[in-house]
DNA sequence: CGCATCTTTGCGTGGCGCGCAACTTCGGCT
DNA sequence: AGCCGAAGTTGCGCGCCACGCAAAGATGCG
């Protein structure tokens, strides 16, 4: 790989980076494309040369590690129960990836932060989905392949690429929520597990702590 | 119902039709917020006080539809099997609501041509995707009353709330690309029936009409 | 070394989102 | 009926943003 591509990787990764911890740190309108910008050591017109707005800056970490998830699928060997193989795949966005441990700004806690932000600010909601969106078709194309499902005739390589994102979205959601804080693996395998059985009705009865403390009006 | 909310219904469903047919006619940034105001018969300042941006306006429909689906769970019968009124809580986003019935203006065509400018248009992707995550909020809601579940603890009522949009979503972007067309409720169906199955991968041999022509690589 | 190609940058423009402060309309209450 | 507070509309103005364009700079290859 060249210079020339080396430094844009840098650059669009210093450029994510930087508008994830200003964002973090001020609030995302007390954060201007000039400041994130600075903060890269590089141009404001630049900025836009990598990026469309603010909020794709901010989510391309998030969408890069989203299309680990097909490129794992795509990896695990064929042999392999296929749940298990999408389990495995779920799994891999946990890992630190490759620009991950390049930077060493990038600790847990502040990647916890950014995705805290992302999921509360209303501007930037929209831009999470949409990366998941594209993860989604990447990971259906995966499935496809896999099972010898029909990507364009078939619903069922769509149906179980949207059901892994949105497994992944839900334990997302929880684990930011969760308190006593619970490890994120155990949340996409439970949410994995659960779809795989089709979602039955949890049996009120076995196993439940308490029920809805909110009476059925 | 007073006069006053009477004509903030109707000037917002004014605005967000407006922009759905110029959006369609013109293409989405060919369309100035000016433009909707002024079709809509009102100041441009106005269509800021009921929308924050176009892809608001012109998603706002789709968003009404989704929360329908909601509404439709609620009021289904305890007493029906869960999945079945899932189903038919589904369905009800097909049903033209209200506001549908009111404005003349809204053909089936006119709002298929709407929805596949949304999926087409990247600002509005991110808009609708929203649409459905609130949507995702309020049926998750009406599945915690009715499974009594947990809202805050369980994983499971946001499990089946996203695993439901989800196949609503899957079941548009197929009826869109779809040729020759194929009904949307039985994609609807067909995509549920397949997520309370598990999702179990389609065996190639019965009844798939043509193996997947890229060969796995 | 020198040229072709890609990247960065400054500038300018059009549009947007929204706060603010009049002004208008509505609806209840005496 | 008439009045008054509340709610909605409008015009104005500001700061920001996305992006086209063209000049200047960096890079890689022969």
């Amino acid at each position: 790989m060249g210079l020339r591509e080396r430094k844009k990787a840098a650059t669009r990764a210093a450029l994510s980076w930087a508008a994830i911890r200003l964002t973090v740190e001020r609030g995302l309108d007390n954060v201007k494309v000039e400041d994130i910008a600075e903060a890269a050591g590089v141009s404001p017109r630049t900025f836009n040369n990598y990026f469309s707005s603010k909020g794709e800056a901010i989510v391309s970490r998030h969408l890069d590690r989203l299309l680990r998830v097909a490129d794992e699928l795509r990896c695990r060997p064929a042999e392999e129960p296929f749940w298990e193989a999408i389990r495995r795949a779920a799994l891999a966005q946990l890992e630190p990836g490759p620009e991950m441990l390049a930077h060493p700004v990038s600790d847990p806690v502040q990647w916890t932060a950014g995705v805290r932000v992302m999921v509360a600010e209303p501007s930037l909601q929209g831009e999470m989905l949409r990366a998941s969106a594209r993860a989604q078709a990447e990971v259906a194309e995966a499935v496809a392949e896999r099972t010898r499902t029909n990507l364009t005739a078939d619903l069922y390589p769509h149906l179980v690429a949207a059901a892994l994102m949105a497994a992944t979205n839900v334990a997302t959601a929880h684990y930011l929520r969760a308190d006593p804080p619970v490890p994120m693996d155990r949340l996409l395998t439970d949410a994995l597990t659960q779809l795989a059985a089709g979602l039955p009705t949890p049996s009120p009865l076995s196993g439940r702590d308490q029920p809805n403390p909110r009476p059925a009006q």
